[in-house]
RNA sequence: AGGGGCAUAGCUCAGCUGGUUAGAGCGCUGCCUUUACACGGCAGAAGUCCACGGUUCGAAUCCGUGUGCCCCUACCA
């Protein structure tokens, strides 16, 4: 053994481990009836993006509970794919076509729909194979795309399903227009920017006595002539006497009425809101309630319309403004302009402001669809976790409006309409319609739109499975087990594939939903390019290696929330990565090469120590397993990390080397039988989390018989708790050991002995104390550095020693020429304060008869079993304090 | 504005159905190169559990109120 191996060399093991998994095929799963399916697909990503920190934290989740799962001998199936993602893969391949002077007008829509197939072909399993570097244990056979031919058909029935329902319809809306690209863009598409401008006030008059008007504020005066009422709040006593009339619009004259609508706010500008439906969103929504005119003022370019007066008929919008103002004042019906901060929407493509402007779009009815999707949850037939989401998703589904499926871009499932030319009629169908089927003409034309990229996300459940289809793999694999995704969809996707597993099948797409944290930096913002604080976890797999990269994604994803990290935080994964490699190492020392078996341990050969080991290693797999359960991964990662590195590395494996013989086969020795055992389960229930290193260590360990072999860790059994090593009483026993090591090498420290500086121990204490610390005295001196240990009844300071206290006993350590009286008193001191705060305390609490007479009797014999104690102790130290003192 | 959440050691957080001498990791201090590991070991220091009220024998934990942060949705003419 050199210091060279003392590093996991986590590169070529990697690459090593992951051809080895692959070409033993455990991570493809088949229909097997015989089996349990346990079936997870992956939020799909966007074809275009990059593997970032959030897809590592989401997938080594996902991955973390496959593994488990499949270990318990479920047949698991992890299905990986991507999504088209319209809007980013469209302009991603603008992009590249602007390189060479190309446009997507210049191609056409057939050449550019190819490019985008062409530009996926190339680039689109990008991300997965990153994800393969993490070893995440997709069913990579099964990779699925939402443009695939079996996933558009999928999109094409559900579309024509839902539209012979009467679930679809058309109607308009207002969409974010871009003058300068003459085209409407989407949401995503938009950057909301502060804009410093003006909020207009200027006077609409009554029509029946132009001396009385409402003044108005407004930042858009030239959308005046697409006025068709101005609202009031229907209790605003300054304008109810005009609530019902009409007034005229400035420089026009044209009447309108006075609407009153609570969505005014009073105490905003002046009370008085001009609607324009055509050109504001919320106008929008008020016309359509009050059954308002839509007027639209402005061409495709932005230049005012025939609907305006031909003083800024084809004007810009902006210059418009201007020449409205002008005018205004000069008729005396401008009041004032108020510097105004405001946010406006920006095309990110061309930089110019949107102008909202009403189409005709698709949509689908959702309030049906939200009701048993509600239910759902409410019956806790689906659950969340954390639980808290819940309430976001009915507050969601309470309020809910129409969806809006139509997508004005080319790349995407173009909508499967076609408009007869001939008779107007609406057609609609799976296959490409050849003629009318309510004139029979030809003439067709289908619709130009796309459908919104969540229209085929909806059904990543169900699509995967060759739905609609009836296939084998969709009914035993559907509904999957475990959704895990961001909370931040949970409208978007979570509960609209609720909606569609529910309307289709009428089934849940999955039991669980696990809502993953969201990571940021230290200082809480959210990581993003823009920033530049972003870190890449490919960066991470290199520099730390995969295995340090999930364990430390895991160790700091609480249930939701956030997580607050940086680059630095994969060191403590690393460190963990590598103490169990130097575990391994250490045992590996005490069997030879040839030894491939090591024989089994028995209860009576185990001694107090080993007990302990065995017990607690089963106390933490009950825990494990119970917060896999839970989805409280975090802390099942906690309870593993504790019990390998605070119990099993610093106790159990330094306990061993008094029983171990270094450089020889130990492995008659049952102390070894049980490290070997309890190692080989560290490893198994660690694989899950660090799946690189537990196979590799695996494979080198001598079979052990209590644990069955498979060719690889990955199919291996998971450990489970069934009370086997009810050792309890050892256990109690070797923790009080533990404590009377502790304040042996407490005491020493503290007097500054050195720690080769072999001292003798005396123990005060009772006799059954006394036999316990008999029996495990082998381990003491071994790490307490002692070489004599004695007992004695009294309390009686022997000469020149220093002293502690604990549960049960005192012990003193005759630290000779290293005592130094002063910090002993100062010491001693400030312990018998801090005992005394205590008894205190106790002695309050016991004086109190409210709290005898109505606290549960457990709980008063504890506090006056703990106050006895402490008792003790306080009257040892202070013994022992006037003792230095009389020096 | 509406909805949700958080406030515990210098930092990140545990503390689940009230009863612990309030914990962990990182960081910090001291000692130690003892052949698994210095990416280590041992021993430490460090907390008016945001504030104020209330319920209770008993509150970090339950209930009000206030303050301060954060997220989501919608954005105000």
């Amino acid at each position: 053994m050199s210091k060279k191996d003392s590093h996991f060399d986590f590169k070529t093991i990697e690459q090593k481990l992951w051809r080895f998994w692959q070409e033993g095929q455990w991570f493809h799963a088949e229909v097997d009836k015989k089996k349990e399916p346990f079936s997870v697909i992956i939020p799909p990503p966007n074809v275009t993006s990059k593997l970032h920190i959030g897809h590592g934290l989401n997938n080594t989740l996902q991955d973390i509970l496959v593994r488990w799962k499949r270990m318990q001998g479920y047949n698991c199936m992890w299905l990986p794919g991507t999504d088209h993602a319209g809007i980013a893969t469209q302009m991603v391949v603008e992009k590249a076509l602007a390189r060479t002077g190309q446009t997507r007008e210049s191609l056409g829509r057939e050449n550019f729909f190819n490019k985008c197939v062409e530009w996926k072909e190339e680039n689109g399993s990008l991300i997965l194979d990153q994800l393969k570097r993490l070893g995440c244990s997709c069913d990579w056979k099964r990779e699925a795309y939402t443009m695939d031919p079996q996933l558009s058909k999928a999109v094409r029935y559900v579309f024509c399903k839902l539209f012979e329902d009467g679930l679809i319809y058309r109607g308009e809306r207002l969409v974010n227009w871009d003058p300068v690209l003459k085209t409407a863009v989407s949401d995503d598409e938009v950057d909301n920017q502060e804009v410093k401008g003006h909020l207009w006030h200027f006077k609409y008059q009554l029509e029946e006595d132009s001396s009385q008007f409402l003044v108005v504020a407004t930042t858009r005066p030239e959308t005046m002539f697409g006025d068709t009422a101005v609202a009031v709040h229907p209790d605003d006593e300054r304008y109810k006497n005009f609530i019902g009339k009409n007034v005229r619009i400035p420089l026009t004259g044209k009447s309108i009425q006075v609407i009153a609508d609570d969505y005014v706010k009073t105490d905003f500008g002046t009370g008085c809101l001009k609607i324009t439906p055509a050109h504001d969103p919320n106008d929008f929504l008020i016309g359509k309630k009050h059954k308002l005119s839509f007027v639209t003022v402005m061409n495709e370019d932005g230049t005012m319309n025939d609907h305006c007066p031909n003083f800024v008929r084809n004007l810009d919008r902006f210059v418009a403004r201007k020449e409205v103002i002008k005018r205004l004042k000069e008729q005396d019906l401008f009041v004032e302009a108020k510097p105004y901060a405001h946010v406006v929407p920006f095309s990110n493509r061309s930089k110019v402001p949107i102008e909202p402007r009403p189409s005709k779009q698709w949509f689908v009815r959702m309030d049906k669809l939200a009701g048993p999707a509600m239910q759902y949850v409410e019956k806790g037939e689906l659950k969340f976790y954390p639980d808290v989401y819940k309430k976001t998703y009915f507050h969601w589904l309470e309020n809910i409006q129409d969806w809006c499926i139509s997508r004005q871009l080319w790349w995407g499932h173009q909508i499967p309409i076609w408009y007869c030319q001939t008779c107007q009629y609406v057609n609609t169908g799976v296959e490409d319609p050849s003629s009318c089927s309510s004139c029979g003409s030809s003439d067709l034309k289908q619709d130009e739109d796309v459908l919104d990229t969540w229209f085929s996300s909806w059904l990543w459940p169900l699509s995967p499975f060759g739905w609609p289809d009836k296939t084998e793999d969709l009914s035993y694999f559907f509904p999957s087990n475990v959704l895990v995704t961001g909370s931040d969809i949970i409208f978007l996707w979570v509960a609209r594939m609720v909606m569609a597993s529910h309307y289709f099948e009428q089934k849940l797409p999955f039991k669980d939903v696990y809502f993953n944290s969201m990571i940021c930096d230290k200082q809480g913002r959210k990581l993003s390019k823009t920033l530049g604080n972003g870190i890449d976890p490919l960066e991470v797999v290199d520099q730390y290696g995969a295995d340090a990269a999930r364990y430390t994604f895991v160790s700091l994803s609480p249930l939701g929330g956030r997580i607050k990290m940086d680059i630095s935080d994969f060191e403590n994964g690393s460190r963990f990565i590598h103490k169990i490699w130097n575990a391994s190492r250490f045992l590996l020392g005490y069997v030879t090469e040839e030894t491939k078996e090591i024989p089994d341990f028995s209860s009576e050969d185990l001694d107090i120590p080993s007990r302990s080991m065995l017990y607690e290693y089963e106390k933490t797999v009950a825990r494990i397993n119970r917060s896999f359960d839970n989805y409280q991964i975090n802390e099942a990662v906690e309870a593993l990390f504790h019990f390998v590195w605070k119990s099993f590395c610093d106790w159990s494996l330094e306990v061993s080397k008094t029983s171990l013989k270094s450089g020889e086969d130990n492995s008659q020795n049952p102390v070894l039988s049980a490290l070997f055992y309890v190692f080989e389960g560290i490893l198994r229930f660690s694989s899950p989390v660090m799946p690189y290193l537990t196979e590799e260590i695996w494979h080198k360990l001598p079979q052990h018989p209590r644990w069955p072999r498979e060719k690889s860790l990955v199919i291996s059994l998971y450990p489970k708790a069934d009370n086997s090593f009810s050792y309890e009483k050892d256990h109690k026993i070797w923790q009080s050991m533990q404590s009377v090591i502790t304040s042996i090498r407490s005491v020493r420290t503290q007097a500054g002995v050195p720690p080769k500086v072999k001292l003798p121990g005396v123990i005060q204490c009772d006799d059954s104390f006394s036999d316990k610390i008999k029996s495990c005295s082998r381990w003491i001196k071994s790490l307490a550095a002692v070489d004599d240990l004695s007992f004695s009844e009294e309390v009686k300071r022997p000469k020149d020693s220093l002293l502690s206290t604990g549960n049960g006993y005192t012990v003193f350590v005759p630290v000779g020429q290293y005592l130094d009286f002063d910090k002993e008193e100062k010491r001693l001191s400030s312990e018998c304060q801090r005992v005394q705060k205590i008894v205190f305390s106790l002695e309050k609490k016991l004086s109190n008869t409210n709290f005898i007479d109505r606290a549960p009797q457990e709980i008063v014999e504890n506090t006056k079993d703990q106050l006895l104690n402490m008792t003790k102790q306080l009257e040892t130290l202070s013994a022992n304090l006037k003792a230095i003192q009389a020096k």
